[in-house]
RNA sequence: GGAGAGGUGGCUGAAUGGUAAAGCACUUCCCUGCUAAGGAAGCAUGGGGUUCAUCUCCUCAUUGCAGGUUCGAGUCCUGUCCUCUCCGCCA
């Protein structure tokens, strides 16, 4: 959530960066209605006053004795009637004003940060570095990884379409275990990179959700409990994040690093028609999740260190990738700058997206009231939060079928990753 | 799911409807003088006003949350959420 406060002292700042995302954010609406909420609080608080002191001077004299019935009482109690109408007018007014400018607020995506490229959609993403190109394949006649899986019997889409629905899979014997592998592989690597390991819940309730920016606008992209205030968390981020939500974090704690496995459920609502085969876009998938809460200064370069953690297990499983910018016509709803880790997958010729690293600044922790207090000063701040995968299970394993798909046939299994899989080849 | 109890500062814990005790912890200071004891003050968060701005200052709100009654609600009423105990069910 944005600052109203800023935003009431900085509007061309807030409309230009607003604008840098595209077009439809206009703030000026929101400036109104905090200037007659304003002017309404001073009117009520005044009055409250008022009211508050005749309260104190009635509970005075009842105290020393008075007599209830008696003319001066009767006319104190009468005032503050008259009070209590005047404020029965204002009252609802302010609620009113201020419930608008939260929805509202609440509307509003983070503002890009300065170093974020300016640009209208993916196409201007900016690509920043690419690495192992030297572990390309040459293999020419790659099988994508839904084929030679199911070749292989390990991962299985028409029995999960009859248990669930389209967009599921079922992973069978070294698929499954292979999955397995991945998991705990990367919840080693990151927890020695200095991430505590959490198992949070993965039904998430809807102030989680408000706080970590996927509600309101994104209601449609999540899966709902009916009869329940819960979500099917749709990234582990939400839990995690949440974790420390209202709470005020003594500075000597910070920074925190958290990594998590969780499966992340995702309705993919306007994704008819796109990756409708294989493991790239499912409802349901697994993730190891990064999440970070930092002192502000420091969010820019825990920021690329979070990305630095992502990729080492790209690099540790010998995985072809590039790291990519994305501008600000792509950036998320929360975050103010973003870099995408796109991995090669050699069956399309593409790059795919595999894991998305944010800074979030204090959007978040603002949404979530997460706070941080310097010992000896009076005060809190609000944190940064960032994240990132660390990485997508499931297109991980699309990777390495690909990539390490030999000519007969079989999948060699990377050697980082033989003593959690146990074998040398599927 | 059934029955009961309860949600008050960092913690413990009071408050016949009269405007949130006290203790512990913490911070600063004083006294004392040696692994200690005593005294004083301070000690929450958020909003608004004031200010170029910060602090101060003024003010409002906050006893889980949302309403209601009242001049006045921690206290009474209604709803709701959460926690705990017992029972039931259950991996």
């Amino acid at each position: 959530m944005l600052d109203i406060k800023y935003i009431r002292d900085n509007p061309d700042t807030v409309r230009e960066r607003l604008a840098r995302r595209g077009e439809g954010y206009d703030i000026g609406a929101i400036v109104k209605l905090d200037r007659q909420a304003r002017d309404l609080e001073t009117q009520r608080s005044q009055l409250q006053a008022k009211s508050n002191d005749i309260g104190k001077t009635i509970g005075q004299k009842m105290k020393g004795g008075a007599d209830p019935q008696s003319e001066e009482i009767r006319s104190l109690k009468e005032e503050g009637n008259q009070i209590k109408v005047q404020l029965s007018e204002l009252e609802p007014q302010e609620k009113d004003l201020k419930a608008q400018i939260e929805a509202q607020l609440l509307r509003f995506p983070n503002l890009p940060s300065e170093t974020t490229p300016v640009g209208k959609n993916e196409d201007e993403n900016v690509e920043v570095r690419r690495w192992g190109d030297e572990f390309l394949p040459n293999n020419t006649n790659i099988l994508p990884h839904w084929e030679i899986g199911e070749k292989l019997g390990i991962l299985n889409f028409d029995r999960a379409v009859k248990v669930a629905q389209s967009r599921f899979v079922n992973l069978v014997g070294a698929g499954a275990k292979l999955e397995r592998a991945l998991i705990n592989f990367m919840l080693d690597r990151q927890t020695e990179a200095g991430y505590t390991e959490v198992m949070p819940p993965i039904l998430v309730n809807s102030n989680s959700l408000q706080a970590t920016s996927q509600l309101p606008k994104f209601a449609e992209e999540s899966f709902k409990c009916d009869s329940d205030d819960l979500w099917l968390a749709p990234t582990a981020e939400v839990p995690v994040t949440n974790l420390y939500r209202d709470e005020i974090i003594a500075a000597d704690n910070l920074p925190i690093y958290h990594c998590a496995f969780t499966p992340c459920f995702r309705r993919e609502a306007g994704s008819y028609g796109k990756d409708t085969r294989g493991i790239i876009r499912l409802h349901q998938f697994n993730k190891v999740e990064l999440v970070k809460l930092v002192r502000p200064e420091t969010s820019e370069d825990e920021h690329e260190t979070l990305v630095r953690d992502a990729e080492a297990i790209l690099q540790a499983l010998k995985l072809p990738y590039r790291v990519i910018e994305l501008c600000t016509g792509d950036l998320g709803f929360g975050a103010r700058k973003c870099y995408d880790l796109e991995v090669w997958l050699p069956s399309s010729g593409k790059y795919r997206e595999i894991s998305s690293c944010s800074n979030f600044g204090d959007f978040q922790a603002r949404r979530g009231n997460i706070r941080f207090k310097e010992a000896k000063q009076k005060g809190t701040q609000f944190v940064h939060t960032l994240n990132g995968s660390g990485l997508a299970i499931g297109r991980t394993m699309a990777a390495i079928l690909e990539n390490y798909q030999q000519d007969n046939g079989t999948i060699e299994v990377p050697e980082a990753l033989q003593p959690y899989f146990g074998k040398e080849t599927i």
